[in-house]
RNA sequence: CGGAGUGUAGCGCAGUCUGGUAGCGCACCUGGUUUGGGACCAGGGGGUCGAAGGUUCGAGUCCUUUCACUCCGACCA
């Protein structure tokens, strides 16, 4: 894409709503812009591309542990909600409204019914089990007081998965599985996380696990381990424990984003929906479930949260709306163009997401394209600039601001090795 | 829902105490000069001051009511 063509309203100014790192950053980088409600925010064309793109990491290591992507609708008939009773117990959270018929509606800020109502329409047998679907769907929660940018708003993207079994071995056996899965999609994302024990809340069920972002800005404060894995949210602790649980090693506080919740569910959802299978032995068994999000639009604030300067956004090289940011210094120069020209559709056609800082108008120098290549974070710069004349370009790393003297012809090498 | 604060141009703010017909910076538009770290000069466009009501010759400013947003707390996948 080149910069001159896309909606990139980036400030120097910060809002002075904005606390938060990565909702100051966010804003000021021109990735999300407020609404006006509170908690609503529009997603702008790099906010867009970056939040594509973490959802395709999602979707894509969900697929490889066998899970099935649906659609549902966000609206969701009450009528689903007063099976289990959770209209009652989800309180003003819940937005409801009415059709013109009078009949009554929730904008979904959760699945687990209308998927436990699709599965037992569909699944009759223990033979088509166990079978884990789900969706990456807006949720909206009326929250008591949305805040910090994409870290609480009231409409947010979240990966939503619901599994069924015959038995409650099985269901362990996904809940392992969805574990692992999560730590490579946190691991993909280039994250620093805690996998902690948790508690259940306004889902229920039995165990449950929470996936927190390490960042000294999170809302939730955790015990770790510092001789094993053992991590613990302070909601199942004593904050005054100091011994391990697991191997009595020390035991630290620290706080984190919760970034994804896995839990181990049993029937709590499909005995009162009565969504039953036939068993072996021709009996009707309630399935047992597991359920696991993550909150993929919160996990754009997480990262900056962790990844961030006094000089902008510095994204991790799965989540960088682009890798590269081609910096033509002065737009105007035939030779520079032509060679930027050149370098961008050959880092194209290796498949590489570079951005061409074209920009010739008389406002936007080269100091203008170095503020917003460090306010928006892609993970490196080519300055093509007056060192072309010998046939060399400047190389900028985002993350520690280090630049490089680089051959010309050795650029596309190099930059495909980096991002490697 | 309790506490605190803020609503004035797209953004950031001053003006409100002490009433006199709206201003600054950034951004934007035009022309010129600049051109490797958010340039400079000149000119220009844009606001029924959150809303409603009241006091007054006159209200951004005073009074009443109301709405919204932000932060702290409680709550929360």
């Amino acid at each position: 894409m080149r910069f001159s063509r896309m909606l990139i309203p980036t400030t120097k100014e910060t809002p002075n709503d904005a606390v938060l790192a990565s909702h100051k950053l966010l804003l000021r980088a021109g990735f999300i812009q407020f609404v006006g409600g509170a908690g609503l925010y529009n997603f702008l064309p790099l906010g867009k591309i970056t939040l594509d793109k973490v959802r395709a990491v999602v979707k894509e290591e969900l697929d490889k542990a066998g899970c099935n992507e649906v659609h549902l609708p966000i609206v969701t008939p009450l009528s689903l909600w007063e099976e289990t009773g959770r209209a009652d117990k989800f309180g003003k959270e819940l937005l409801r409204f009415k059709d013109r018929h009078e009949n009554s509606f929730t904008l979904s800020p959760t699945n687990e019914e209308a998927m436990v109502n699709l599965v037992r329409q569909t699944v009759k047998s223990y033979k088509q089990l166990p079978l884990n679907v789900y969706q990456i769907n807006w949720k909206f929660r009326d929250e008591v007081r949305p805040r910090f940018g994409l870290m609480r708003g009231r409409e947010f993207l979240m990966k939503d998965a619901y599994s069924f079994h015959a038995t409650t071995e099985d269901m362990q056996r996904e809940f392992d599985l969805m574990e692992q899965t999560y730590k490579k999609i946190f691991t993909r994302l280039g994250l620093e996380f805690k996998v902690v024990e948790a508690d259940s809340g306004a889902i229920g069920g039995a165990g449950s696990k929470e996936f927190m972002i390490l960042a000294d800005s999170g809302e939730d404060t955790i015990m770790v381990c510092d001789a094993c894995d053992f991590g613990a949210n302070v909601e199942v602790i004593a904050e005054d424990e100091t011994n391990c649980p697991k191997c009595g090693g020390n035991l630290s506080q620290t706080k984190g984003i919760e970034a994804g919740h896995i839990f181990q569910l049993g029937t709590t959802y499909s005995e009162p929906m009565k969504a039953e299978f036939l068993n072996e032995n021709q009996k009707l068994e309630p399935f047992v479930m597991g359920t696991y999000g993550i909150g993929v639009s919160r996990l754009l604030a997480g990262i900056i949260e962790q990844n961030h300067d006094d000089k902008g956004c510095v994204w991790t090289k799965a989540s960088a709306p682009y890798n590269v940011d081609i910096i033509v210094a002065k737009a105007k120069n035939e030779e520079q163009m032509e060679v930027a020209e050149k370098l961008y559709s050959e880092l194209q056609a290796k498949g590489v997401d570079v951005l061409l800082d074209d920009r010739a108008d008389k406002k936007t120098g080269f100091g203008v394209k170095m503020k917003d290549f460090e306010l928006i974070g892609m993970n490196y710069a080519v300055v093509i600039g007056n060192d072309i004349s010998e046939g060399k370009v400047e190389l900028i790393t985002r993350k520690d601001l280090s630049k490089e003297s680089v051959a010309l012809e050795n650029i596309v090498d190099v930059l495909i090795e980096k991002l490697r």
